[in-house]
DNA sequence: GATGAATGAGGTTTCATTCAT
DNA sequence: GATGAATGAAACCTCATTCAT
């Protein structure tokens, strides 16, 4: 038995399975953010991913694993992207308006995918729900830690880290969840730059 | 025929009509909340109103209709609860913060019928989610209008003050969609506190 | 409200309920004994008993309860008539004779039937299969009290009736089991009587 | 071509190809004999047989063919077992009684077996259900031969041969049919005690 | 000779809606 | 005005079988 060729059909079986996981999550997100997890019927996915129903079985244990792999690829995207974008020899400030406005443009390149995070996360079974918000967590981590910096150093006046990462947070998602509003009225451009104001402002010593 | 008791008949019959819907509604809000719109089957729904599953299809056209209902029902509430709490006597600042105090507190008190909202709108058709969205912006005048006034009065610095109507709303919501967060590390008089002082910091001439 | 016609009311739905039971019931029989139980589709028996798919679950649980039912049915009309056919005033031996007779017969009449309990009892749940078993054991209860009667008599020699019992039960499902091969050999009287004539020539003193 | 390497590389064949029916088949008979036919799924058999999918399409045609050759491969071994513990030097009594003795203990060593031809044989296509009945009728020849033998030396009195062979293909049967009952009672050793008691009593001239 | 990924027909079950009473 | 038995379309999911490698 040739090891070298086990070991490199292993890889190439396991690139396979992550092309395969890829197209159905792909069209599932697609579908999903189109017409919701329950009006997405199994069938339909296996045609718009073009692979037959029971395939998607194979590859994922249920509908429900399905939508929360979906949820999961999304918070996980934006929980990387996010860091790439905070540049460290920036003052507090600087950082801070930074992250806004990364935050924002990371939300709302993927804004349909932003709101069935919200609209379907109850659906999940408690572990699936758990993950998920520990997800987001991390995600509003490099955030706090800005603020938690900026107060040692005396950039800002005194506040709770953990609420001014909440806002933050809420300043990212309200752009996708009331889009049809404030998307409607400004550019995301002029959103950011009047929420970071807002809140730099609030924050000044 | 006597007048009077065909008025009489009609405005019992009127009564009797929206006790029922009221049951049936209240009924139904309660179960949506507890496990969404999809999980709730109309014969669940009949027996948690104590009627019949026919007499549910006399007072509302379908499930959807239903839903429409209460989603309506809830966001009237907000709409029409949050004006009473504002105080015209007051200054500016002191309004804006009495507002998002009343809009936080309304909130809490209906959160998770608050999280509903937001979890089960897209369900609707086009119709009922304008419907829906017209109700929010009418919800959120108020808090405009302050803002408005405390402009003219030179109270606030300039900022559009549809942003800070959004801000606001995104601070009650947010009081709700992320209280397992939020509502875990700290009071909602906390929460209201800090969030009020960000923003009239942030609003300061 | 007129308590009688609630009552008259009560005795039409509990009425009603029976005959959709036995309607359902009797088409789940004669299927399974056809094609056995996991041939036949829930589709099929619809069909069969011609009622909507649906309404079979309104009367039953699911189709494994089905076939708890359809066996329960069956074995429950076997542990009934049984008794039926057993004279008090006769000796021991003619009882014995006449038991055997009846049980054959019994059975005889319900050949698919019988052999329907042996092949699908194992697919029940436990708990079901422990009240197939349960009824079974009261159905050879008469056969058992014979004996005992015979021995205290002295009509018979030293032997455990429970043995006798289930050797007269094994005569009797013998007949079904074995019908393809006993069956073509031989008329059930002449299966009878020669079963007879052995079993009590094995019990004489 | 060496004509002996070619008779022995098709003798390695026929013996791989044995070896591989019999891996197979035996996983097939456990997981059958635990769950029933249905419930055994393919798959689930490769795994336990610790070969592919495809491999066991290779052996045998189909999923029914494969019930068949484990019934068939239970009910041969009865047929060839039972033969070897008969002693032809032995008296009628004393042979028909050691029959009975050597097919209970042979039932008993395969129960689950036993009792899995009983429940799937239905399952089967005419012909195979043809090839189950012609092995059981082979199977309890010796026996039918035996009494034959007594009744040409006056051992028996005047009975049917072949039914005779039939009840003691219901004595052993019943063991495993009804261990629920009877093995919970008495020992293999009573049962076939007293079984071969009432037997021999019943043939006594 | 052996693998196991892929298929898709067919299974059981649910549930929104209707309508005779 | 009210009931709830009945319907049947459509959902999710399984698994025997095939075939390219």
């Amino acid at each position: 038995m040739n090891e070298h060729s086990v070991v490199q059909r292993e890889a190439r079986r396991a690139e396979r399975i992550q092309r395969r996981r890829r197209q159905i999550l792909d069209a599932a997100a697609r579908l999903m953010q189109r017409t919701g997890y329950h009006a997405m019927s199994v069938q339909q996915l296996a045609e718009a991913a073009d692979v037959s129903v029971g395939l998607i079985y194979q590859y994922f244990g249920g509908k429900l694993e399905l939508l929360e792999a979906v949820i999961v690829d999304i918070l996980r995207d934006f929980e990387q992207t996010l860091p790439e974008r905070i540049q460290a020899e920036e003052s507090p400030e600087e950082q801070l308006a930074g992250a806004v406005r990364a935050y924002c443009e990371i939300i709302d390149a993927k804004r349909e995918a932003a709101v069935l995070a919200y609209r379907e996360s109850a659906t999940l079974p408690p572990a699936g729900l758990a993950r998920i918000k520990e997800l987001e967590l991390r995600t509003v981590q490099p955030i706090r830690q800005i603020v938690v910096d900026g107060l040692a150093r005396g950039s800002f006046r005194a506040i709770d880290p953990e609420l001014v990462a909440h806002t933050v947070l809420m300043i990212a998602h309200g752009w996708a969840l009331k889009h049809w509003n404030v998307g409607a009225r400004m550019s995301l451009d002029a959103y950011v730059r009047q929420e970071t104001s807002l809140l730099l402002h609030g924050l000044a010593t």
